[in-house]
DNA sequence: CTGGATCCGACATGATACTG
DNA sequence: CAGTATCATGTCGGATCCAG
Protein backbone atom coordinates (compact mmCIF):
# COMPACT_ATOMS: atom_id res chain seq x y z
CA UNK A 1 0.00 0.00 0.00
CA UNK A 2 1.37 3.29 -1.02
CA UNK A 3 -0.85 5.94 0.90
CA UNK A 4 -3.12 6.37 3.81
CA UNK A 5 -0.83 4.34 6.32
CA UNK A 6 0.07 5.02 9.38
CA UNK A 7 3.70 3.97 10.42
CA UNK A 8 3.75 5.20 13.49
CA UNK A 9 1.12 4.89 15.32
CA UNK A 10 2.12 5.99 18.92
CA UNK A 11 -1.26 5.46 20.24
CA UNK A 12 -2.01 8.31 22.11
CA UNK A 13 -5.67 9.47 24.47
CA UNK A 14 -7.06 5.84 25.37
CA UNK A 15 -4.27 5.28 27.62
CA UNK A 16 -3.42 9.02 28.50
CA UNK A 17 -2.74 10.08 32.10
CA UNK A 18 -6.14 12.36 31.60
CA UNK A 19 -4.03 15.86 32.02
CA UNK A 20 -3.62 16.33 27.85
CA UNK A 21 -7.25 15.78 27.43
CA UNK A 22 -7.76 19.33 27.87
CA UNK A 23 -10.64 20.42 25.80
CA UNK A 24 -8.08 22.29 23.23
CA UNK A 25 -6.05 19.59 23.14
CA UNK A 26 -7.52 16.70 21.48
CA UNK A 27 -6.50 17.61 18.10
CA UNK A 28 -3.13 19.09 19.35
CA UNK A 29 -2.03 15.22 19.68
CA UNK A 30 -0.94 15.08 16.15
CA UNK A 31 0.17 11.58 16.43
CA UNK A 32 -3.32 10.68 17.84
CA UNK A 33 -5.62 8.27 16.36
CA UNK A 34 -8.23 10.99 16.32
CA UNK A 35 -6.80 12.79 14.00
CA UNK A 36 -5.63 10.51 11.68
CA UNK A 37 -9.43 8.62 11.92
CA UNK A 38 -11.35 12.13 10.96
CA UNK A 39 -8.83 12.49 8.22
CA UNK A 40 -9.86 9.15 6.97
CA UNK A 41 -13.72 9.92 7.70
CA UNK A 42 -14.24 13.02 5.99
CA UNK A 43 -12.39 12.17 3.54
CA UNK A 44 -13.90 12.72 -0.41
CA UNK A 45 -14.48 9.60 -1.34
CA UNK A 46 -15.03 7.57 1.90
CA UNK A 47 -18.19 10.07 2.44
CA UNK A 48 -19.28 8.89 -0.79
CA UNK A 49 -18.79 5.37 0.00
CA UNK A 50 -20.38 5.71 3.59
CA UNK A 51 -23.44 7.49 2.10
CA UNK A 52 -23.99 5.08 -0.78
CA UNK A 53 -23.87 1.61 1.76
CA UNK A 54 -26.51 3.71 3.96
CA UNK A 55 -28.63 0.44 4.83
CA UNK A 56 -27.95 -0.91 1.21
CA UNK A 57 -25.27 -3.53 -0.11
CA UNK A 58 -23.63 -2.77 -3.18
CA UNK A 59 -21.30 -4.70 -5.18
CA UNK A 60 -18.17 -3.06 -6.26
CA UNK A 61 -19.26 -2.19 -10.14
CA UNK A 62 -22.41 -0.74 -8.69
CA UNK A 63 -20.61 1.61 -6.27
CA UNK A 64 -18.23 2.83 -8.95
CA UNK A 65 -21.17 3.63 -11.10
CA UNK A 66 -23.08 5.43 -8.97
CA UNK A 67 -20.20 7.66 -7.83
CA UNK A 68 -18.89 8.06 -10.94
CA UNK A 69 -16.52 10.60 -10.41
CA UNK A 70 -14.14 8.00 -8.58
CA UNK A 71 -11.48 6.32 -10.51
CA UNK A 72 -11.24 1.90 -9.68
CA UNK A 73 -8.07 2.70 -8.07
CA UNK A 74 -9.16 4.95 -5.58
CA UNK A 75 -12.24 2.85 -4.92
CA UNK A 76 -10.20 0.60 -3.87
CA UNK A 77 -8.06 2.09 -1.63
CA UNK A 78 -11.27 3.65 -0.04
CA UNK A 79 -13.07 0.22 0.58
CA UNK A 80 -10.19 -1.18 1.91
CA UNK A 81 -9.36 1.66 4.40
CA UNK A 82 -13.02 1.13 5.64
CA UNK A 83 -13.08 -2.06 5.71
CA UNK A 84 -9.53 -2.37 7.74
CA UNK A 85 -11.31 0.63 10.07
CA UNK A 86 -14.18 -1.96 10.73
CA UNK A 87 -16.82 0.17 8.87
CA UNK A 88 -17.80 -1.76 5.92
CA UNK A 89 -17.75 -5.20 5.50
CA UNK A 90 -16.60 -7.20 2.21
CA UNK A 91 -18.06 -10.06 1.57
CA UNK A 92 -16.80 -12.03 -1.62
CA UNK A 93 -18.93 -15.17 -3.14
CA UNK A 94 -16.84 -17.69 -4.71
CA UNK A 95 -18.34 -17.54 -7.99
CA UNK A 96 -17.26 -17.82 -11.14
CA UNK A 97 -17.68 -14.24 -12.00
CA UNK A 98 -16.19 -12.72 -8.62
CA UNK A 99 -18.53 -11.02 -6.86
CA UNK A 100 -18.25 -8.63 -3.91
CA UNK A 101 -20.77 -7.05 -1.83
CA UNK A 102 -19.84 -4.13 0.24
CA UNK A 103 -22.20 -2.82 3.35
CA UNK A 104 -21.68 -1.12 6.60
CA UNK A 105 -20.82 -2.25 9.61
CA UNK A 106 -23.15 -1.35 12.92
CA UNK A 107 -20.01 0.37 13.39
CA UNK A 108 -20.03 2.36 10.29
CA UNK A 109 -23.97 2.90 10.57
CA UNK A 110 -23.28 5.34 13.67
CA UNK A 111 -20.53 6.57 11.48
CA UNK A 112 -23.31 7.73 8.91
CA UNK A 113 -25.38 9.74 11.10
CA UNK A 114 -22.98 11.51 12.93
CA UNK A 115 -21.59 12.49 9.21
CA UNK A 116 -25.27 13.44 8.29
CA UNK A 117 -25.22 15.98 10.88
CA UNK A 118 -21.99 18.04 9.43
CA UNK A 119 -23.37 17.65 6.17
CA UNK A 120 -27.02 18.91 7.26
CA UNK A 121 -24.54 22.13 8.95
CA UNK A 122 -22.89 22.20 5.46
CA UNK A 123 -26.22 22.50 3.43
CA UNK A 124 -27.49 24.84 6.48
CA UNK A 125 -24.85 27.56 5.77
CA UNK A 126 -23.77 27.04 2.28
CA UNK A 127 -25.75 30.16 1.45
CA UNK A 128 -24.21 32.71 4.03
CA UNK A 129 -20.68 30.81 3.28
CA UNK A 130 -21.14 31.54 -0.86
CA UNK A 131 -22.36 35.24 0.52
CA UNK A 132 -19.09 35.42 2.69
CA UNK A 133 -16.78 34.66 -0.04
CA UNK A 134 -18.67 37.08 -2.72
CA UNK A 135 -18.04 39.72 -0.14
CA UNK A 136 -14.27 38.98 0.35
CA UNK A 137 -13.53 38.57 -3.06
CA UNK A 138 -15.15 42.14 -3.83
CA UNK A 139 -13.06 43.80 -0.79
CA UNK A 140 -9.68 42.28 -2.06
CA UNK A 141 -10.69 42.49 -5.63
CA UNK A 142 -11.39 45.89 -4.68
CA UNK A 143 -8.16 47.07 -2.77
CA UNK A 144 -6.15 45.39 -5.72
CA UNK B 1 -3.70 32.44 -4.09
CA UNK B 2 -2.30 28.61 -5.14
CA UNK B 3 -4.62 26.54 -3.36
CA UNK B 4 -8.05 26.07 -1.89
CA UNK B 5 -9.53 27.96 -4.59
CA UNK B 6 -12.39 26.99 -6.48
CA UNK B 7 -12.55 27.79 -10.08
CA UNK B 8 -15.43 26.29 -11.51
CA UNK B 9 -18.33 27.23 -8.61
CA UNK B 10 -20.99 25.34 -10.56
CA UNK B 11 -23.06 25.81 -7.33
CA UNK B 12 -25.68 23.49 -7.25
CA UNK B 13 -28.40 22.56 -4.30
CA UNK B 14 -29.27 26.10 -3.62
CA UNK B 15 -31.64 26.29 -6.30
CA UNK B 16 -32.48 22.82 -7.56
CA UNK B 17 -35.08 21.13 -9.14
CA UNK B 18 -35.67 18.56 -5.52
CA UNK B 19 -35.42 16.05 -7.71
CA UNK B 20 -31.73 15.56 -7.16
CA UNK B 21 -31.80 16.39 -3.78
CA UNK B 22 -32.25 12.17 -2.69
CA UNK B 23 -30.66 11.14 0.48
CA UNK B 24 -28.03 9.39 -1.29
CA UNK B 25 -27.22 12.44 -3.76
CA UNK B 26 -25.94 15.32 -1.65
CA UNK B 27 -22.80 14.21 -1.59
CA UNK B 28 -23.04 12.97 -5.56
CA UNK B 29 -23.11 16.49 -6.46
CA UNK B 30 -19.13 16.76 -6.98
CA UNK B 31 -18.99 20.39 -8.08
CA UNK B 32 -21.51 21.01 -5.08
CA UNK B 33 -20.19 23.75 -2.24
CA UNK B 34 -21.31 20.97 0.46
CA UNK B 35 -18.71 18.97 -1.16
CA UNK B 36 -15.99 21.98 -1.16
CA UNK B 37 -17.07 22.93 2.47
CA UNK B 38 -16.74 20.20 3.66
CA UNK B 39 -13.29 19.43 2.67
CA UNK B 40 -12.21 22.61 4.28
CA UNK B 41 -14.10 22.17 7.00
CA UNK B 42 -12.63 18.28 7.45
CA UNK B 43 -8.88 19.93 7.11
CA UNK B 44 -6.31 19.51 9.42
CA UNK B 45 -5.60 22.76 10.39
CA UNK B 46 -8.81 24.34 10.21
CA UNK B 47 -10.32 21.68 12.36
CA UNK B 48 -7.16 22.30 15.03
CA UNK B 49 -7.80 26.87 14.45
CA UNK B 50 -11.82 26.81 14.86
CA UNK B 51 -11.28 24.20 18.03
CA UNK B 52 -8.55 26.81 19.24
CA UNK B 53 -10.03 30.20 18.49
CA UNK B 54 -13.56 29.10 20.03
CA UNK B 55 -14.53 31.68 22.86
CA UNK B 56 -11.42 33.27 22.58
CA UNK B 57 -9.08 35.56 20.81
CA UNK B 58 -5.86 35.31 19.44
CA UNK B 59 -2.93 36.86 17.73
CA UNK B 60 -1.09 35.37 14.94
CA UNK B 61 1.39 34.33 16.87
CA UNK B 62 -0.48 32.42 19.76
CA UNK B 63 -2.15 30.91 17.37
CA UNK B 64 0.93 29.43 16.36
CA UNK B 65 2.57 28.86 19.12
CA UNK B 66 -0.38 26.81 20.29
CA UNK B 67 -0.74 24.68 17.63
CA UNK B 68 2.95 24.74 16.89
CA UNK B 69 2.85 21.89 14.73
CA UNK B 70 1.52 24.50 11.92
CA UNK B 71 3.71 26.21 9.52
CA UNK B 72 3.00 29.91 9.62
CA UNK B 73 2.35 29.86 5.87
CA UNK B 74 -0.26 26.81 6.26
CA UNK B 75 -1.55 28.86 9.42
CA UNK B 76 -1.78 32.00 7.02
CA UNK B 77 -3.56 29.91 4.21
CA UNK B 78 -5.80 28.40 6.68
CA UNK B 79 -6.35 32.08 8.26
CA UNK B 80 -7.13 33.65 5.21
CA UNK B 81 -9.47 30.62 4.01
CA UNK B 82 -11.72 30.17 7.03
CA UNK B 83 -11.98 34.10 6.71
CA UNK B 84 -13.11 34.10 3.79
CA UNK B 85 -16.01 31.83 4.01
CA UNK B 86 -17.08 33.94 7.18
CA UNK B 87 -16.25 31.50 9.89
CA UNK B 88 -13.17 33.30 10.99
CA UNK B 89 -13.12 37.54 11.58
CA UNK B 90 -9.67 39.35 11.63
CA UNK B 91 -9.10 42.77 13.15
CA UNK B 92 -6.16 44.65 12.20
CA UNK B 93 -4.53 47.02 15.29
CA UNK B 94 -2.58 49.89 12.87
CA UNK B 95 -0.03 49.87 15.74
CA UNK B 96 3.69 49.89 15.48
CA UNK B 97 4.27 46.48 16.19
CA UNK B 98 1.56 45.01 13.54
CA UNK B 99 -1.34 43.46 15.79
CA UNK B 100 -3.94 41.03 14.17
CA UNK B 101 -6.35 39.16 16.23
CA UNK B 102 -8.27 36.67 14.98
CA UNK B 103 -11.89 35.48 16.86
CA UNK B 104 -14.69 32.94 15.72
CA UNK B 105 -17.83 34.68 14.11
CA UNK B 106 -21.38 33.82 14.97
CA UNK B 107 -21.07 31.18 11.89
CA UNK B 108 -18.01 29.67 13.32
CA UNK B 109 -19.54 29.06 16.30
CA UNK B 110 -22.26 27.34 15.10
CA UNK B 111 -19.66 24.99 13.34
CA UNK B 112 -17.49 24.69 16.18
CA UNK B 113 -20.21 22.80 17.69
CA UNK B 114 -20.90 20.59 15.27
CA UNK B 115 -17.34 19.76 14.77
CA UNK B 116 -17.35 18.49 18.38
CA UNK B 117 -19.75 16.29 17.65
CA UNK B 118 -17.76 14.52 14.78
CA UNK B 119 -14.49 14.56 16.65
CA UNK B 120 -16.66 12.79 19.84
CA UNK B 121 -17.73 9.85 17.63
CA UNK B 122 -13.83 9.77 16.66
CA UNK B 123 -12.85 9.72 20.20
CA UNK B 124 -15.79 7.23 21.55
CA UNK B 125 -14.79 4.79 18.45
CA UNK B 126 -11.00 4.96 18.20
CA UNK B 127 -11.03 2.42 20.17
CA UNK B 128 -12.87 -0.21 18.10
CA UNK B 129 -11.44 0.77 14.58
CA UNK B 130 -7.76 0.59 16.29
CA UNK B 131 -8.66 -3.44 17.63
CA UNK B 132 -10.23 -3.57 13.76
CA UNK B 133 -7.41 -2.69 12.19
CA UNK B 134 -5.20 -4.79 14.20
CA UNK B 135 -7.64 -7.91 13.27
CA UNK B 136 -7.52 -6.93 9.56
CA UNK B 137 -3.64 -6.77 9.72
CA UNK B 138 -3.56 -9.62 11.75
CA UNK B 139 -5.87 -11.17 9.12
CA UNK B 140 -3.65 -9.84 6.16
CA UNK B 141 -0.59 -11.10 7.65
CA UNK B 142 -1.09 -14.36 7.78
CA UNK B 143 -2.63 -14.81 4.36
CA UNK B 144 0.61 -13.32 3.32
C1' DC C 1 -15.91 -8.85 -12.54
C1' DT C 2 -12.74 -7.40 -9.01
C1' DG C 3 -8.92 -5.90 -8.04
C1' DG C 4 -3.33 -5.65 -7.59
C1' DA C 5 0.93 -3.14 -9.32
C1' DT C 6 3.25 0.67 -11.71
C1' DC C 7 4.24 4.85 -13.70
C1' DC C 8 3.56 9.74 -13.50
C1' DG C 9 1.74 14.25 -13.32
C1' DA C 10 -0.61 17.68 -10.40
C1' DC C 11 -1.04 19.91 -6.41
C1' DA C 12 -0.67 20.74 -1.42
C1' DT C 13 2.53 21.57 2.04
C1' DG C 14 6.84 22.71 4.33
C1' DA C 15 11.20 25.38 4.61
C1' DT C 16 13.46 29.49 3.75
C1' DA C 17 14.25 34.25 2.78
C1' DC C 18 12.49 38.87 2.41
C1' DT C 19 9.30 42.99 3.66
C1' DG C 20 6.17 46.62 5.84
C1' DC D 1 4.80 40.97 14.52
C1' DA D 2 2.51 39.39 10.59
C1' DG D 3 2.72 38.19 6.66
C1' DT D 4 4.25 37.39 1.20
C1' DA D 5 7.12 35.17 -2.37
C1' DT D 6 9.81 31.43 -3.98
C1' DC D 7 11.56 26.97 -4.26
C1' DA D 8 11.80 22.05 -3.09
C1' DT D 9 9.31 17.94 -2.26
C1' DG D 10 6.17 14.44 -0.87
C1' DT D 11 1.90 12.59 -1.44
C1' DC D 12 -2.33 11.80 -3.77
C1' DG D 13 -4.88 10.57 -7.44
C1' DG D 14 -5.58 9.00 -12.31
C1' DA D 15 -4.40 6.06 -16.23
C1' DT D 16 -2.79 1.63 -17.61
C1' DC D 17 -1.59 -2.97 -17.76
C1' DC D 18 -1.96 -7.38 -15.81
C1' DA D 19 -4.16 -11.40 -13.10
C1' DG D 20 -7.39 -14.64 -10.55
Amino acid sequence: MEEGTLESPSKCAVTMDGEDTDPFQWDTREGCQVRQILDRVADKWSLLVIALLDNRRLRFTELRREIDGVSQRMLTVTLRQLERDGLVKRTVHPVVPPRVEYELTPLGGTLHSTIRSLVAWTEAHQGEIAAAREAYDERVGASA
